[in-house]
RNA sequence: GGUGGAGUGGCCGAGAGGCGAGGCAACGGCCUGCAAAGCCGUCUACACGGGUUCAAAUCCCGUCUCCACCUCCA
């Protein structure tokens, strides 16, 4: 393997060298629980997701640690305005953020820290710093802990700034910061505030800043140095320039490499600032399937931004109904094609250069004709191989349609239960009157009978062998959870 | 003011000096009783203006437009 990735600290594509020989440690930046996620958090998860299929794919032993943060500014505010306990809210949506990894077919990360389970850390890394220097209490009795941008002379090495060229802080507190600059590593308890939300620590009671627990918790999961940090492009300045000043002035080296997904945008706004509510995760599958919408998201270069379009929604659900058409059809005619062990090479190829899964998906499509070819000719053995070959490489991208998690849950045509069994028994009775109709050339009553079934949601297609039939499309959902 | 990204055919979306990525849609053909699905074919695009080169979507200069970030956004 000679997987390339670009790192967004030096903006180059380098050779990925792990830390320790056949292991790769990624950190990502889970998410700030203060809503239920949209489908811009979720094409971040999908393309780790995706990164890390591909690496476990070529054998590697994959930690993946990703931060719930469950306590910041927005929380308390957000909750605060519905009436509710700061920490009830944070973890319903921590809840609606797991169902919707899950109902997109997301691997579970090794490890969900959560900041507030992690202040102890937190307090130790805010020690050493002061302790190099590099940290100190506000003087003006306030608890609050801030970083000292001035005393760490290669800050702004990730997004590439100069701390004189920087915008200070619009909501720059004057009390306290000996540079406008400076960022908070704790916040001290202010009055109004619940009292849930104060820990005690050497400067006070407060709460942690909002950098502070990605450091720490990545430094004490994946050790001083790892692998991969990734996350949302909007990060990279300042939280991930904060949390890489705070790690390195500790004495910590840190991620190798630095990886950072594009937007996804309505009308060219960004989701975070738009009304977004349609397009929470949680509603976007209620009228596409899941592993559509994983398609739809994992289908363009992870850098890239995507402009949302239910029209290109539609059309990556159509793209991706082609492959799964096949899949489902090659699987009728054979028996027990579990995926090949290996990708072809040009897949291979795609996926080490930066993990251009648009290229990647070009080789899929070609295997798709291919094999759609195989299956009128009548070529088992070479379909076999084909077909064993097209569900790896969409076992690397998290969606083939006859693996976890998708078998089952409704794959095109399959029914998905034990129902399949019963309907198919009693659909085939159907068809068997409509095959009775066109042998005598009765096609008035053999179209009826079609049309009765295509009424109930059942689409016949008539082939070469014989006919078959399917359940029309039907979108998916966030099992159990609202 | 600073930093970074982007403008590609009807649409989505790769590529980054010569060889028409791929998908969706449309149209034509094959197949079909008709469909559907599939296969074959058609649609030759790179914001604008200059330049370099035998050759530019790709490199250089300039212009326009859009977007992101600049200390609590994935």
């Amino acid at each position: 393997m000679s997987l390339r990735l670009y790192d967004t600290a030096s903006s180059e594509i380098h050779d990925f060298v792990p830390v320790t020989p056949g292991q790769v440690g990624i950190y990502h930046c889970g998410l700030t629980v203060q809503g239920p996620p949209h489908i811009g958090h979720i094409r971040k998860e999908v393309v780790f997701d995706v990164l890390r299929r591909w690496f476990e794919h070529n054998g590697y032993e994959v930690t993946i640690v990703a931060n719930v943060t469950d306590i910041d500014d927005k929380i308390l505010t957000k909750s605060a305005e519905a009436g509710r306990p700061w920490w009830a809210w944070a973890y319903e949506n921590e809840r609606a953020l797991d169902a919707a990894y899950e109902v997109l077919g997301c691997l579970p990360a090794t490890y969900q820290p959560r900041a507030t389970g992690h202040i102890p850390e937190m307090v130790e890394l805010m020690d050493e710093l002061i302790e190099r220097g590099h940290a100190y209490a506000a003087e003006d009795g306030s608890g609050d802990v801030y970083f000292d941008v001035r005393s760490w002379p290669s800050y702004g090495e990730l997004s590439g700034q100069k701390i004189d060229e920087m915008e200070a802080a619009a909501d720059a507190d004057p009390r306290g910061k000996r540079d406008p600059r400076d960022f908070a590593l704790w916040k001290g308890h202010k009055p109004g505030e619940p009292e849930t939300a104060s820990w005690a620590t050497p400067f006070g009671h407060g709460r942690p800043g909002w950098h502070l627990e990605c450091s720490a918790m990545a430094g004490k999961y994946l050790g001083a140095e790892f692998d991969i940090h990734g996350g949302g492009i909007d990060l990279r300045f300042p939280h991930h320039e904060n949390e890489l000043a705070q790690s390195r002035a500790a004495g910590r080296a840190f991620a190798r490499t630095w990886m950072h997904n594009g937007w996804v945008t309505t009308a060219g706004e960004k989701m975070s600032k738009s009304l977004g509510n349609s397009l929470l995760v949680a509603d976007v599958v209620q009228r596409i399937r899941p592993i559509e919408l994983r398609y739809y998201l994992a289908a363009p270069h992870y850098r890239s931004h995507v402009e949302f379009s239910e029209e290109a929604l539609a059309e990556a659900a159509a793209a991706f109904r082609r492959i799964e058409g096949y899949v489902v059809r090659a699987t009728e005619v054979t028996t027990d094609v579990q995926p090949a062990g290996d990708v072809p090479a040009a897949f291979r190829a795609a996926m080490d250069d930066d993990l251009s899964v648009p290229q990647a998906l070009a080789v899929l499509f070609d295997a798709v004709r291919e094999g759609n070819t195989l299956l009128t000719s009548g070529e088992r053995v070479e379909l076999r191989a084909n077909l064993a070959s097209v569900r790896a490489m969409l076992g690397v991208l998290g969606i083939d349609p006859l693996a976890e998690p998708w078998l089952g849950l409704g794959t095109i045509g399959s029914g998905g239960d034990r129902l399949r069994g019963a309907v198919d028994v009693l659909v085939h009775t159907v068809l068997e009157q409509r095959q009775q109709a066109r042998e005598n050339r009765d096609f008035a009553a053999a179209d009826a009978l079609r049309d009765r079934l295509k009424a109930a949601g059942i689409v016949v297609e008539d082939n070469p062998d014989g006919t078959r039939w399917q359940l029309a499309d039907e979108p998916g959902d966030l099992g159990g959870n609202d």
